[in-house]
Parts: structure tokens; C-alpha cells; sequence
DNA sequence: CTATTCCCGAGTAAAATAATCAGCTATTAA
DNA sequence: TTAATAGCTGATTATTTTACTCGGGAATAG
């Protein structure tokens, strides 16, 4: 899964609409202007989303956009999904079988990548629109046993900047 | 942290480094032609490995780059932060204290990527190069619980693309 | 009707990534 | 001591992605 600044604003704004619609449609002029993204680039995000069955629209007066699911059945992982296209292949020719390198070695980071999509798919599936508005994500101390990998015995600074 | 391809190449760089490697130092030349990336990229990429204590480099003939620590005490985290600068602080203005939107609220996505990125650096730093290199990243079926999230009932479809 | 709002495609600007180039320094070995 | 190797550096360019703009259209409420 690609983690990108687009699925960001997909996500703030799908919070944005989830904590301003109260049954009724919410504007994408609205959402723009609260969370200063452009109405044109929201528009290509939304279309993405409708798309990805994340939202229903209205048109006319009064019109905009509704949740088409709970916030509880909205994951995030669906979200980022819908607007964040698949990364092209860059050059690790994935083609399961025949390997990646051209020495038809699979290369040996595939396994890497493909275990590190697939925790993040996990944690960004495990939480919902919901959980997101009503503050519920939640710093977890530690990470379950994950291959066969050993710790880092000493904890070590790290400086955060999938920044929000 | 930050995910790009350009991590990926440091990964499979480093690799390439530690397979090929019996205490004698690699030249960026090898490493170049085996993993088809460019030699100019890569001496950007391992001064700043260099920097990040993350190599030794040997100069002259028969010269080139020697793991700093052991396989087991290099963690992809380290890899990946060394070559990835922290990304700029897009539009939340993290300032912790005063919040990230203008009408002051801190942005309900903040503990969100603050979260994710948290989790990506455990799992990153969970494992070495010397797991990457002996193939013992392996899938692992089921996440920690984590926040007060729900889990979604039914599993899903989705196509991985950190593709590597 | 007319204003509002979604909708769509094409095009542009800015930024990040990836690569290139030119030239330097240290070290080895002939 | 010279020539070849290979690391080191800064500047520049090319490519791609992101973010945004523009110009229209179509549905609908009042």
C-alpha cells in the first residue's frame, strides 16, 4: 500500500465529512475551506472514493457528500486504497514466479517489502473513521512477534515524520 | 517515517553488501552492475549511510564499503532513516501545543499517522539486515490488538504495492 | 429559469526522485 | 613516482508525482 500525502488528505477529509454530516450532505466547497485543500483536488479525491463505494453524492442545492457506510464500517486502509494508486513496479519485476532481478534471483528485499505492506494493511484495516473522529487511535507500546526477527535489545530515538 | 524507493534502494543496496562481502570491502561498482542502479546514485546514497555510522568506507584500489556493525545490529529503520530526509511538515503545523488547523483544533488525523508511523518503525527495526539477507522475513498472519479499534469482519482483497 | 453542486478531462506548477556530470582526494601497486 | 582504482563532493538535469487550475458540463432544488 502506498502512503502518500494523497491518502492524507483523503483521510482528513473523510474525517471532516464524517464529524459535519449529520444525515445531510456536506459540501466539498465546505470541506475545502475547513481543512485548506483546493475544492478542485478534493473533487478528483471524491470521484476516486465514490468510485471505491466510500460515499454517496447529491447533486443540486443542498447537495454534496454522505458517508455510504458507518464510520465503523469505513477502514482507513479502504480510504487511502481508493484515492492512492498502485505504485507502478518500479524495477523489481514482481512476477512471483520468475523473480525479480535479472540474474533471475528473487530478490531479497521482496519478501521485506511485501511483510511491511502487509503490517501496514493490517494496522490501517484495524481502524475505522470512527475511531479516528472520536480520538480512539491510540500509542501501542509494543509490536506482537513479527517473523522470526530478534528486538534491538536498547530502545533508540527515532523522529517521527509520517507528520499528520 | 518516511517510505520511498529511495529507502528501498538503500535496503537492497545494503544487502547486496552484506551477501557479497567476506570482510573485505565492496565497491559502489559492484553493488552498481548487480543491482542495477547508478553508481552516482549510490555514492549519494552511502555518504549518507557513511554519516549514519551505518557503513565504513575503504579508499583506493581494492577499496569500497565494509558494514559498520554486525548484520544482526543493523535494523532496516536505521537503513531506511538514514537516506530518507524527514519529510516537511505539509500543511499541519505540528507544533504539539497549539494544534495543527488554524481554528486551533489539532487535526483529528494526527494521532492517526502518528500512530502508523510508529508502527512502521517497530516492525522496521524489528528486523535486520541479517533477516533479510537469510529470507527469515516471513508473513505473519494476524496483528496485535491494537488501539480500541474493532477489527473489519470479513477479510478483504487488496493488492499490495510497496512492491520491492 | 437560475443558482448550486457534483462531475469530468485536460492542462499546468511545484516538488521530489533519480540520474548525470565534472572534478577532486586517498590509496594501492607497478 | 606514476597510473589506476575507488571513494567523495557539489552542481546540474531529467523524470515522475503531487497538487492545483481551468473550462466546461449535468443534475436538481427553489
Amino acid at each position: 500500500m502506498k502512503l502518500t500525502t494523497k491518502g492524507r488528505y483523503a483521510v482528513m477529509a473523510m474525517t471532516d465529512l464524517a464529524k459535519h454530516s449529520e444525515g445531510r450532505p456536506v459540501s466539498l466547497a465546505d470541506i475545502a475551506s475547513r481543512q485548506e485543500i483546493s475544492l478542485s483536488y478534493l473533487e478528483q479525491l471524491f470521484a476516486r472514493l465514490r468510485r471505491g463505494g466510500l460515499v454517496r453524492s447529491v447533486r443540486g442545492p443542498g447537495g454534496g457528500y454522505l458517508l455510504a457506510r458507518t464510520m465503523e464500517d469505513t477502514r482507513i486502509s479502504d480510504v487511502i486504497m481508493a484515492v492512492d494508486e498502485p505504485m507502478s513496479a518500479t524495477r523489481c519485476k514482481s512476477n512471483s514466479a520468475t523473480g525479480c532481478l535479472s540474474d533471475g534471483t528473487r530478490c531479497l528485499t521482496h519478501d521485506l517489502w511485501d511483510e511491511l505492506g502487509h503490517q501496514i494493511h493490517l494496522y490501517l484495516d484495524s481502524v475505522s473513521l470512527d475511531d479516528v473522529m472520536n480520538r480512539k487511535v491510540r500509542r501501542s507500546a509494543s509490536q506482537q512477534d513479527v517473523s522470526s526477527a530478534q528486538k534491538k535489545p536498547e530502545t533508540q530515538e527515532f523522529s517521527l515524520d509520517v507528520a499528520g
